[in-house]
RNA sequence: GGGCGCUUAGCUCAGCGGGAGAGCACUGCUUUCACACGGCAGGGGUCGUAGGUUCAAUCCCUACAGCGCCCACCA
């Protein structure tokens, strides 16, 4: 709670629960007692996942499969009648429990033996040698041993042929007294040694190999997970998987990435009966009393048991609770319609369920999302929620996995005091593409720290340039060009924002969110405006109202991925709002806003001024010398701009003036390409003639080979003939443009070179 | 054994049928009146390998190699 507090989660906290709230609780027991009246849960005597630390039954989901190397043991069986079979096992201490032996019944080598019985070791005992499938001629020898008390196979093979089932393990995994009296009280491990050892001095051992195996250890303690008879609590989850398949099948329910279904999909269709009580102190008490022959009685309360138990028996009786209690995720399965009020039929209930969004990770699917929507449709007859969102993972900086016992957990919160809440939530979003998981570096969230410095030193220039939102703006009624402009690309954004949240790709509504603000709005559009902000002089007024307005949506677009800085720059840049930003209305500025011809005179300045800097840069011009600019070639557009722009175009580019002229240049000047002009800059003085001319025929040589890759293409007849028009007439206008290009600056070496 | 995903600039990752992108790191210049957590400019990739489809492949298909994850009762 704390975290999510600091990271600016706005969740309705008075709203919170916990899963032992009375009203909750009443929820669990409804529909335990529901589903067992139902025939869904029921009691039986199985082989469960034992934990012999915790002296608790776990489900098949909290049982972690872990890669090990191990051993196998060859250990023969003398066979009455004089011969013997071999069988493999990687636990020789189960073997006192063997009730069998088992082969494929089309195994050769081992058909004269079945029906025959082999004499146990150590044990003494005769036991049985059957056919059956499950035997695999080509694993270990081919025989196997069948100990139905303590292995989920052998309990099958062991229903088949009617075995009898020998438990010899205690609750803490130590043999009982069903094993011979030497090995009572031994721990499992010890126990095998033991095994191994009295096999070996009876000349039984044939054979010792070492193998990688895998090994069932319990998720919580980490023990060694023993396959032990007990009664439990069943779900009959294939029951209710069957609704819960559907409703994702027919789309109720759609999973965001989509190929999660299929996760989704292979689990419920071989989920098994899920084991629900537990041997703990800490949950939920199942609702259910025993008689004194221990008849059940499953009820909301107890004086509804005595009161069954009185029918039953004819008299009352005393009733004991069964002390087990429920699985959390059993609790937390109902959460979508528990924590509403359910089984009231509440307005709260009637308004929020269905939920839409459902957020969370893929290694919650099994344990929560699917028992949600089994236990979900079961009780309300629809799905749980509209949408499964499956977020990425965050990992640590190499890719592993955070854990505590690899002690390499980032602490959001840490990074948090560092960095603040807004650069690491938006870190995490602009890294949140589908389908991958998040490698978090404090590298990152430092970059984007300084976005939101960034932000928050452009909003204060325009505080102190007077921009503030003007009531009855209307964005589409600007004049300026490059008002006109940030409005468009803010459209623009607006629409790209919204779209990408819509599709749920946080990634890219960062992503637009970021270059509009750092690229547009911070390094072009402030710095155009700044002289007309600093002067009384052009659209002073208008351009502060559009700086101010496009200001203001950009905080509401930001709002979601950094809500704290963007909060309070909203407060601080107007006076009396009427709503706080977090509950304003989210933007929509229109699509009628985007000025294409003003997008195409910005884009102009824009190129003509990196291409003044770049040369510039290249040729080592002093940052303070300012040059003169002759336009030669220029048409009636450039001309326009150009003195639409004049005063800015100086500026950025460093020049003294500006002026047009069709004829040769003077001696030892700058050129470059734009367009349709050539952009001359004398620099007589200073100018490294060597250099200019490598740089014009390094960039000729770049424009001829672009020139030719073109030519190729479209002297290719199956291009022209079989791609679509407007792609070879693209081609054919890049091909032309490069061509111009290359000749300008042909023309301009050759004066160079007549210097 | 089954399934999913990944392989693109030094690092972390976008992109995806028509001339390779971002952030960080790196290089040069720049302390000009929003910001040095800044500005300007720049270097750097035969888009894992081999085939195939196509006028055109980093992008689609197949195989292979490497890496990661999930599921599974391999004695």
């Amino acid at each position: 709670t704390r975290q999510l507090r600091r990271l600016g989660a706005s969740p309705d906290w008075a709203r919170q629960r916990f899963t032992m709230d009375e009203g909750l609780s009443l929820a669990v027991r409804k529909v335990f007692v529901d589903l067992h009246r139902e025939g869904l849960i029921y009691r039986d005597k199985r082989l469960v996942n034992w934990d012999p630390m915790l002296h608790t039954a776990i489900s098949d989901l909290e049982v972690d499969q872990r890669e090990i190397k191990g051993t196998m043991w060859y250990f023969r069986y003398p066979v009455e009648g004089g011969s013997s079979i071999t069988i493999a096992t990687t636990r020789p201490e189960t073997m006192l429990g063997d009730t069998a032996v088992a082969v494929h019944p089309d195994d050769d080598r081992y058909k004269s033996l079945v029906g025959k019985f082999a004499i146990l070791p150590i044990a003494d005992r005769r036991i049985p040698i059957v056919a059956d499938t499950y035997s695999d001629p080509e694993k270990g020898t081919g025989a196997v041993k069948i100990t139905p008390g303590h292995d989920f196979n052998d309990f099958e093979v062991g229903r088949r042929h009617d075995l009898p089932l020998i438990n010899i393990f205690d609750e803490n995994a130590h043999l009982n007294e069903n094993a011979p009296a030497p090995y009572r009280g031994l721990d499992r491990f010890k126990a095998r040694e033991r095994v191994v050892a009295e096999m070996e001095s009876l000349g039984l051992l044939e054979k010792v190999e070492a193998i990688q195996m895998t090994l069932p250890y319990g998720d919580r303690s980490g023990a060694v997970i023993e396959p032990w008879l007990t009664d439990q609590w069943y779900v009959d989850a294939a029951k209710l998987a069957v609704p819960a398949i559907q409703a994702v099948e027919q789309g109720r329910t759609r999973f965001v990435p989509e190929n999660w279904a299929n996760t989704y999909f292979e689990w419920m269709r071989n989920i098994r009966p899920w084991c629900i009580s537990r041997q703990i102190w800490w949950g939920h008490q199942i609702p259910a009393w025993y008689g004194p022959d221990g008849h059940v009685f499953v009820a909301m309360r107890e004086e509804e048991a005595q009161g069954d138990a009185a029918k039953h028996y004819g008299t009352a009786v005393s009733l004991t609770r069964d002390p087990d209690v429920l699985d959390t995720w059993f609790s937390s399965g109902l959460w979508p319609f528990s924590t509403l009020g359910w089984p009231e039929r509440t307005p709260e209930l009637k308004r929020y369920y269905p939920t839409d969004v459902l957020v969370t990770g893929f290694d919650i699917i099994f344990f929560w999302v699917a028992r949600m929507m089994m236990l979900g449709l079961h009780f309300m007859h629809e799905v749980p929620f509209r949408t499964v969102y499956i977020h990425a993972l965050v990992r640590d900086e190499k890719g592993q996995k955070m854990s505590k016992s690899k002690g390499n957990i980032i602490d959001p919160v840490a990074l948090i005091d560092e960095y603040g809440a807004d650069a690491l939530r938006f870190t995490l979003a602009a890294l949140a593409s589908p389908g991958r998981d998040i490698k978090l570096s404090p590298a990152r969230v430092e970059g984007n720290r300084n976005f939101a410095t960034k932000l928050w030193n452009a909003a204060r220039f325009c505080q102190m340039n007077g921009c503030v939102p003007k009531a009855g703006f209307d964005p589409a009624k600007c004049e300026a060009t490059v008002n006109r402009w940030i409005v468009s690309e803010l459209a623009n954004l607006g629409a790209e924002v919204t779209a990408a949240l819509e599709n749920y790709r946080f990634d890219e509504a960062a992503n637009h969110l970021y270059r509009f603000v750092w690229g547009s709005f911070c390094d072009w559009y402030l710095e155009i405006i700044k002289p007309v902000l600093l002067s009384n002089q052009g659209p002073r007024e208008e351009t502060q109202s559009t700086a101010a307005w496009v200001l203001d949506q950009t905080l509401h677009l930001l709002h979601p991925f950094m809500p704290f800085i963007t909060e309070e720059l909203w407060e601080k840049l107007a006076h009396a709002r009427a709503t706080r930003l977090i509950s304003a209305e989210w933007p929509a500025p229109g699509q009628g806003l985007v000025d294409v011809h003003a997008s195409a005179e910005m884009n102009w300045l824009v190129r003509a001024v990196s291409e003044i800097r770049a040369v510039r840069a290249e040729m080592n011009i002093p940052p303070v010398a300012q040059l003169a600019l002759i336009i030669k070639d220029a048409n009636s557009v450039t001309a326009a701009r150009v003195e639409t722009h004049r005063e800015i175009l100086t500026k950025l580019a460093r020049l003294s003036g500006i002026e047009f002229n069709d004829k040769p240049p003077p001696k030892g000047a700058l050129q470059v390409v734009v367009d349709e002009a050539t952009f001359i800059l004398p620099v007589a003085g200073i100018l490294d003639v060597a250099g200019e001319r490598d740089r014009l025929a390094k960039e000729i040589a770049r424009l001829k080979g672009e020139i030719e890759r073109f030519d190729k293409k479209l002297g290719n007849e199956s291009f022209v003939a079989k791609a679509p028009p407007e792609v070879v007439e693209e081609q054919r206008e890049k091909r032309n443009e490069a061509a111009r290009a290359a000749a300008k600056l042909g023309e301009a070496l050759t004066r160079l070179a007549a210097m």
